[in-house]
DNA sequence: GCGGAATGTGTTAGCGTTAACACATTCTAT
DNA sequence: ATAGAATGTGTTAACGCTAACACATTCCGC
């Protein structure tokens, strides 16, 4: 009589709970949301009955009555290579927790039936709020039906051009301007660039532009020979674009280069290691992302994306949209910053 | 009247559709499930109507309704530089899709009471199956209490010793045999070692006796100054680590030395590229995990985990518990292989 | 022409939870 | 003493969906 055995049913509803504490149901659900008065001794009991019966609240059925998910939706490729991803993913459920958030990672599959099809899963979930990382392509139509259901939309990285959501980017001009302007800074001269394309997104295209730009401040032109897009952000493109470089130079090869992405980086530096090319003696290289730059041989001055303030900015536009009932667009530009690693010669 | 108009209403439910084309709501779910009998002429009506008011239809109410989700739940740690996580979690995905199921990755909080909590996120979103990726001390009580509930339980990598779930490991002595045999074969005798630790979790503990073993095969004892525990996976301890080998072994140190982890790899290499010494011309290295090593100066010669098959196979582990009713616990161990990067110099 | 199958649609109840209201009882201020 | 607030608990209906059943109508074979 006095044993008090653990039952493990499959199924504890708040109902068993109340039979087992003896009250009705909704003395269990104030006591699980603290609200509404439960005299101190009933508390008790019916904390004790939770215990005893293992009960675990429902969060779907909580979901469906009061429309409430406590879920973000966050659309990301699916690339496991760039770290790039997963760590704004990180700093946004970081950020997301203070505000009694959760985010929920979904994958482009990179086609426009995909597109829908995602973007109805996440609504079917009842997410709160869909931010999207690095989404250039997605569904117009589809976007615009979820705009509609007033559902607060972050877009980072490389946001489409759609009314009606807030659009949060790193300054790529700015932080490639960093990067010319410390190799500069050293008596560099002679440059290189390796990109992924001006072709493509605007990310891209502005770590290009800040660049060049920067070079043309100081009346250097990048010349064409030592400027390479890839096309593709992978190693061994990197390897080749600086294999390039370095063979099109002959004696006059640049004493600097700047390359757009970490991982292009390191097929630059496995084609330097092959040649025997050691940095930054032979050459200096700054990279963008600082993502692997660290890991790198040698480690490599870099200039960092501010991840953490991405992840706490995102949550501030989404709450601002949420809570304060803001309805004006915002388009907030964070500042990187440059990470040295000494991978830059003094001249 | 003919005008077709698109409502955009916040919330359309499957009874607004069922006014909208004249028929009750059950026609519609017929219709949405393929379920039953309904005529070619209402299911276009119902279709179009579904497409005019872009009725999405809502999981949480089904899932509700149907105790199912489609929904299995992973468990892991909350790492961004060790790619080893990331890369099951995605074969996981990509293993659940023919089954007609999404991964719902959740972070460990590595606390006995996060841990709980998690479980309980996790039931109370009713998955319908949990895989627990490199998780070894978790809260067992709460452990049991998922698995008295018979929701097929997968633990990969990291099992803890519990019984009513499946368990699925890759073959961390095999793996580091493979290593020293491919070092020995290669004419190496004298051999270091870099690893995290013997006094922790089985899998490093593994990947030491693996490689000690084999050695000890063709008669090699490995010497205790070539043997480098770290501790953590860090970068900078690796580096360590390699400098201490080099430092203590003077002219006498190892041609050879094996890494149990990509991210000590990295460190590593980054030592000897600070002291000039190249791979494999002046020391040979093989490593473990192949994530970054073919990302580093040079490409290193790695012992691949087989992620895609960790993650077929546990799917189909879940899956025999799920539909088949299995209920005998089944333990599985994949085996890895040398990817050859040339980073071995023939002795 | 009639029983049984196939076809097509509707009604009811309930998944687990909680907001809104209702109803007691006790306390407080006048 | 008594209105009104504070305290404590219960009842009802609904969130959006679908299994189970009910009820038509048409078709087919003998």
């Amino acid at each position: 009589m006095s044993f008090c055995y653990t039952f493990e049913m499959s199924n504890v509803r708040i109902q068993d709970v109340a039979g087992h504490a003896g009250v009705s149901l909704m003395t269990i659900t104030r006591v699980i949301n603290n609200k509404g008065y439960v005299s101190p001794e009933t508390r008790e009991r019916v904390k004790n009955s939770i215990k005893a019966l293992g009960y675990i609240p429902n969060h779907m059925a909580k979901a469906l009555k009061n429309s409430k998910t406590g879920i973000i939706g966050n659309v990301l490729p699916l690339i496991t290579t760039n770290q790039v991803f997963s760590k704004i993913s990180l700093s946004l459920k970081d950020a997301a927790l203070p505000y009694g958030f959760k985010i929920l990672p979904v994958y482009t599959e990179d086609n426009p039936e995909g597109d829908e099809q995602m973007l109805h899963e996440l609504i079917g979930r009842m997410v709160e709020g869909i931010i999207f990382t690095n989404i250039v392509r997605i569904n117009r139509k589809a976007m615009q039906n979820v705009i509609a259901k007033k559902i607060p939309i972050v877009m980072l990285e490389r946001p489409m051009n759609i009314r009606g959501v807030d659009k949060l980017v790193w300054d790529n001009i700015g932080g490639s301007r960093i990067a010319g302007s410390h190799l500069l800074a050293r008596g560099h001269r002679n440059l290189g660039f390796i990109g992924r394309s001006i072709r493509g997104e605007q990310d891209e295209h502005d770590r290009f532009e800040g660049f060049r730009q920067r070079l043309l401040m100081d009346g250097i032109v990048l010349e064409e020979r030592n400027t390479q897009f890839t096309g593709e952000y992978e190693a061994e493109l990197g390897y080749l674009a600086m294999k390039r470089i370095v063979e099109q130079g002959g004696k006059k090869r640049p004493t600097g280069c700047y390359i757009t992405s970490d991982i292009l980086l390191c097929g630059a530096l496995q084609y330097l290691y092959g040649q025997e090319l050691k940095v930054p003696r032979d050459i200096s290289i700054v990279s963008h992302d600082n993502t692997l730059s660290s890991m790198c041989c040698p480690p490599i001055t870099s200039v960092a994306i501010p991840f953490e303030e991405m992840g706490r900015t995102a949550l501030s536009l989404f709450w601002e949209r949420r809570e304060e009932k803001r309805t004006l667009d915002k388009f907030i530009t964070l500042n990187p910053a440059l990470v040295d690693r000494d991978s830059v010669k003094q001249l």
